[in-house]
DNA sequence: CTGAAAGCGCTAACAT
DNA sequence: ATGTTAGCGCTTTCAG
């Protein structure tokens, strides 16, 4: 049987303003009435049907999150210190990938217009049409953007520091003497490959050793491309003395190819990647990779966007914070350490 | 401004009930009438607000999950094959972890009572209060339960053949002529750790070993619990010269107990895990493992789910279906592989 | 402290 | 083919 809140009312001899005032603990119920709503509600295992109250308050008290993947460990990571700070706040995780671009939006506003979340957190590292966009930053419901492409101004973002942990990355590597770092990059158009680069491009810059063409190859973040970016590092005149990995994954892949190709690491080949991800920990010599704080910026992200649903934060100005990375050292870039680690 | 269907309604001069017609695509409206809905509609890019679709239709085209984590390549794997079906299928995904024992309950019953969801996907390993899950399994909701426990009979369950898996593995390790073979357990109370020391036993029980109460030791999945689950076993009187760690976490900390103690794989101790996630692929040696179905049972959790939800399948009677598990043959239990290519 | 009643935005008979 | 009109289950003024 069907059991509503009119149905707790008429048990308890009250109205259901009177339930409803009980239920949210909102309002002033005398103690006697609400002892005696109470038991009625608890006979009946009564609940609030959350979706009239969402029509009602137009509020749901949960949070979309769009992500533009759900694979890998950076991903779970994330959804993870979401589904924590959600938790805490006693909030509902509504949760996607992007599928494709297109539907990125369309999830996104489906989302935003739908009326089914409060607000949401948006993670679109890809360039995504300016026009379409527009459509989501002057929405005006709640937004956080997480790592957003650079030219995306107006709205509140929360950024990896890409550019400074590449930075302390090749740095870290120049320390060490190397003169000819190679880079395998991310994707081109994705906002933090591009970032990671530019870090690259800065370093070397300044220093006294020059940018080489022919020390950089395109990857996509996976396995494969860091594989196949090493055998095609070797496979030239000039070969590098370290390679500068856009993300662990890759690095990842390096450590295949060298192991293939009998280089040793860090002897024959310095290597740091990006992220730190569990694995990273796992590679012997262990990986020196830069941190990526995601944890941090899950939970920033969710406190961020109830800040701005309840109108603690204003989302009328925009705001993009870079979340501080940190570099962990391994054996991989020539550091001495001790030895403790097992793959490969 | 807030624009409703009201407005749409009046903007193109006619009800709201056909435009209602019109965005849903049922009934019967003139291509006339249609057309210039379409329009008003575009041009106010408006969007049917699906909580009061949700309350006045009482289905929400959202699927709710909960999973005991959220940390872990298995959940992400779990994660992302639910989140393309129910894409797939147009439906919305609410996610939550456990939290804690008592909370899997209250979320399960937030869920289905509050109207949010028109079903949920509850994986809870843990054996759980008979009472509570009673409330969920009669609650009349349709429920999808993975890897329940084996006393919960009356609902519809997914499970992994943890045992088959577990017979293969031992089974195989038998053939290598093994006799010492110990098993690093799941923790106590948990499904699948159960299911699968029942399979190491009945193994062992068919054979012309013994079973010794000294090569078994608790577990808890993690990468510690092998660690030290092996350095346990190596410091007794007798040793194992097999292990099956009841998950490849487990199976990689007892590589790098075996590393630390320099203990070779396979050649003084052979290895098998469970599960076969990714990381187990990139071990030297490959580890040999058993395949879990992890994206076949999410895919076909949404499949069903949805299912009992139109109606189509019955959750009348207790449905009970077993995905088959697959050994994944490494070199760490003694098979003689190729120099491992752990690439493609 | 409590109740009556007007919505929240949409759907789905039931009419016309 | 289109409009009218009750709800869906809860919240929230506004009175009393």
């Amino acid at each position: 049987m069907k059991i509503d809140i009119r149905e707790i009312a008429r048990q308890a001899g009250v109205s259901t303003a009177t339930v409803s005032r009980v239920m949210n603990g909102k309002g002033s119920v005398s103690d006697n009435t609400r002892q005696r709503v109470l038991a009625v509600v608890k006979q009946n295992n009564y609940k609030l049907n959350s979706i009239a109250r969402g029509l009602s308050r137009q509020k749901t008290d949960t949070i979309g999150v769009v992500l533009p993947e759900l694979v890998d460990e950076f991903f779970m990571d994330l959804v993870h210190s979401i589904d924590e700070a959600a938790y805490a706040a006693n909030k509902f995780v509504m949760i996607s990938s992007s599928h494709s671009q297109r539907n990125t939006i369309e999830t996104v506003m489906e989302f935003m217009n739908g009326g089914r979340i409060d607000g949401v957190i948006l993670m679109a590292p890809e360039i995504m049409d300016e026009e379409l966009l527009r459509l989501i930053t002057r929405s005006n419901r709640p937004l956080v953007m997480l790592n957003a492409p650079g030219h995306i101004k107006d709205c509140y973002s929360l950024n990896i520091d890409n550019h400074q942990g590449a930075v302390a990355a090749v740095t870290h590597l120049l320390g060490h003497g190397y003169e000819k770092i190679a880079m395998i990059k991310g994707p081109a158009g994705n906002t933090d490959a591009d970032e990671r680069f530019a870090g690259y491009q800065d370093v070397l810059e300044k220093s006294d050793i020059p940018f080489r063409d022919d020390l950089i190859v395109n990857g996509d973040f996976t396995l494969q491309a860091g594989y196949y970016g090493l055998l095609r590092l070797i496979s030239q005149p000039v070969k590098p003395d370290a390679v500068f990995a856009a993300n662990d994954m890759m690095a990842l892949g390096v450590y295949q190819a060298a192991l293939a190709s009998q280089i040793r690491i860090p002897e024959d080949l310095a290597v740091v990647g990006f992220d730190d991800i569990f694995l990273s920990r796992l590679l012997t010599p262990r990986l020196t990779t830069v941190h990526s704080p995601v944890p941090e910026m899950g939970s920033k992200a969710v406190k961020a966007l109830l800040g701005i649903i309840s109108g603690e934060v204003s989302a009328e100005q925009p705001y993009r914070e870079l979340l501080s990375t940190g570099l962990v050292i391994g054996g991989s870039c020539g550091c001495k350490m001790p030895n403790s680690s097992l793959l490969l």
